[in-house]
RNA sequence: GCCCACAUAGCUCAGUCGGUAGAGCACUUCCUUGGUAAGGAAGAGGUCACCGGUUCAAAUCCGGUUGUGGGCUCCA
């Protein structure tokens, strides 16, 4: 007779055979019409499983966090029950969830459509009117191979084959549609009330890019309709803030056929540009860096010494000019080391830190671009510090500092760490590799950031701290680096004079902060939805006539701003005011000033803030005092 | 590069059954000189991404190329 501890403390004792459904039958009649799954003494189980022992138990409903996932989960396989219904020719393969829904991936040669999404979609709410009941079973290794090969399911079979031996297999099964998964499930497709497919893609089987390009279907799933309804509006409200079309409405830049993957900054956009270069630029002079500025044509047989010819050839655009080969510099670093090697170095000159605003090209894969965020053309706030082993983890330390600082500048707080280590392939002893992976992680967990670790990841050269944002719809992009180097100084004859007046190699360390200038901006602009801080913003005020009377008391005005540095236009058409606002601030201009006969009179300006409000009319001086410094 | 879509005026988009293209905004000119998110009128503007095919006839159907978007892989 096992005795039942609920949530609310109440011990409940029954007679077995019970399930988790009978339990939540015996608490009401409403609890067990939304159960979908439990938890026994901590575990997700199936409201089918038996409970023979004395156990702590919680019912999972819609509503719990584990019990959308069981959704989203059971929604995956609802999916593959319908594509394998219409299309009995395709291969289920795996069908995991993911942020915000699931997706499921297919070996299907012709290829689903778009179209074809309307269809499954359809078919997969008739199978949740059928209401088919979810059942589960445990079955051999051996026995589920050979029952899922019989189907013709080799991927399945495959999957079940790398799974340990040991391990117990369950299979799930709804109306003769049968799945090996782990669970746990809703109880019935009935439960299954807000899904909606909302791609096609390809991905290759097992992530790698030599084996079959199967076909995913993305999908999302929700407790409810109204859940449902709030995520795709918030989809929307996501694409409004989308840089891309931004860029194009404060018309910062643009992007053409002819040079694909690369920039045609307008003269807003190359303001923006400008102003966090030289933001950068004083911040890194603050911190002891030596600004320099390196070639971007270089001679193949340099790309050849340092490596990357070997490794990124396909990457780099070559030139030819009687009859050398030159290659654009897809990175700075064997540029740094040059300036580096120009001159003896003595131990005393380290840490030695270089910093370029190195302008890079590679030639991504034409897949691979994505407005600013991934382009082919781009500018690093790139550095390199040269120093010994004893030195790394100061400079480490000192650099995520920096990072923070800057970071927070720009109200970054969701910063995402990831520590890079040793990959298969690579150069230096396992010493140095300890010693730099451990200078990596010391410096994160001396400052208490949690980090992931993602093994194996690092360059062959050395390990890697990469430091990302999110983007408006949650994608992640890497902006941040710190690499140490164990192998290009020594390649390209990089050293110093020691104190026993040896010569030795310097440790290299590779870093950036905000990456690429294109990248950062691109995250800016969504980050602030164009709505810049008025000392980031490309023009921070624009001042505007009412009547042609007070023309050239804004033109005066805008010239007394302007010498003083501020970016200031103005705007003297023949147009109603309320038109002239309206224009500015869809533009996003921060400060509207106004001048009419009542501000020309008392030699004062009318100010409005971009959200509307009324700031009061003041001498100029006063607006800048106030609000542009 | 691979999978799925898309490409029409400067921008956002419509264009049915294949019969040589349309709207709003923006632009130019004129009227209007006004007080905090769109004053009015007229005008100009397109080799329907590019190349080829089918057809009496192609923005529309078919093939290819380029680019873009969403994924996958990659991102030194």
């Amino acid at each position: 007779m096992p005795r039942i501890s609920l949530p609310d403390g109440s011990i409940r004792n029954f007679h077995s055979p019970l399930t988790v459904f009978d339990v939540a039958r015996d608490i009401g009649a409403g609890l067990a019409k939304v159960a979908i799954a439990a938890t026994v003494n901590g575990e997700l189980t199936d409201t089918s499983a038996l409970l023979e022992e004395d156990c702590e138990l919680s019912i999972v409903t819609a509503r719990d966090a584990a019990g959308l996932e069981v959704i989203r989960h059971s929604t995956a396989h609802l999916l593959a029950q319908a594509v394998k219904q219409l299309f009995p020719e395709a291969q289920v393969t795996i069908g995991p969830v993911i942020d915000d829904g699931f997706y499921y991936d297919f070996s299907y040669r012709p290829g689903f459509s778009e179209d074809d999404l309307a269809a499954i979609e359809q078919r997969m709410s008739q199978i949740v009117k059928d209401d088919h009941r979810i059942q589960r079973t445990l079955m051999e290794r051996k026995a589920a191979v050979e029952f899922f090969r019989d189907q013709g399911e080799v991927y399945k079979a495959e999957i079940i084959e790398s799974i340990p031996d040991d391990e117990e297999l369950s299979l799930y099964s709804q109306n003769g549609f049968t799945d090996l998964c782990r669970g746990p499930h809703v109880p019935s497709t009935g439960h299954l009330k807000a899904f909606k497919l909302m791609k096609v893609a390809g991905a290759y089987w097992r992530g790698d890019s030599r084996n079959e390009m199967l076909q995913r279907i993305y999908g999302t799933a929700w407790p409810d309709k109204k859940q449902l309804k709030a995520y795709l509006n918030q989809l929307e409200e996501a694409a409004r803030r989308d840089h891309r079309k931004l860029g194009r409405q404060l018309d910062l830049f643009h992007m053409q056929e002819e040079a694909p993957g690369m920039v045609f900054w307008h003269p807003r956009g190359w303001t923006l540009y400008q102003i966090l270069q030289q933001y950068m630029r004083i911040e890194q002079l603050k911190r002891n860096y030596l600004e320099i500025n390196t070639p971007e044509v270089v001679d193949y047989s340099l790309w050849e010494r340092s490596g990357h010819a070997d490794k990124f050839g396909d990457d780099m655009f070559s030139v030819k000019s009687e009859g050398r080969d030159f290659a654009l510099k897809p990175m700075n670093c064997p540029c740094h080391i040059q300036v580096f090697n120009q001159g003896l170095k003595s131990y005393r000159d380290l840490p030695l830190r270089f910093a370029e605003f190195g302008s890079c090209h590679r030639n991504e894969l034409s897949g691979a671009l994505h407005g600013l965020m991934r382009v082919r053309a781009f500018v690093q706030d790139d550095g390199h510090i040269f120093c010994t082993e004893d030195q790394v983890q100061n400079e480490v330390s000192d650099f995520i500092d920096f990072l923070h600082h800057v970071y927070l500048t720009f109200g970054f707080t969701g910063i995402i760490y990831k520590l890079s280590t040793r990959p298969e392939n690579r150069v230096g002893s396992d010493e140095e590799w300890d010693k730099a992976e451990a200078a990596l992680a010391q410096a994160l967990d001396s400052k208490s950031l949690s980090w992931e670790l993602n093994p194996g990841e690092g360059a062959f050269y050395g390990p890697k701290i990469e430091f990302s944002l999110k983007d408006s719809i949650g994608r992640v992009w890497q902006c941040g680096t710190m690499q140490v180097d164990f192998s290009m100084p020594a390649r390209l004859n990089a050293e110093y004079v020691a104190e026993d007046g040896s010569r030795k190699t310097p440790v290299m360390l590779h870093r950036a902060l905000i990456g690429a200038f294109e990248r950062f901006i691109g995250i800016l602009i969504e980050h602030w939805e164009g709505k810049f801080p008025v000392w980031f913003a490309p023009v921070q005020a624009v001042i505007m006539n009412i009547t042609d009377d007070q023309a050239n008391y804004v033109r005066e005005t805008q010239e007394t701003l302007k010498k003083q540095g501020f970016r200031v236009e103005s705007d003297l058409r023949n147009e109603k005011i309320g038109f002239k606002i309206r224009q500015h601030t869809i533009q996003r201009i921060p400060y509207l000033l106004i001048a009419g006969n009542r501000e020309l009179e008392t030699n004062l300006v009318a100010v409005r803030a971009l959200d509307g409000e009324d700031l009061g009319s003041m001498p100029v001086e006063q607006f800048v005092r106030d609000y542009l410094k």
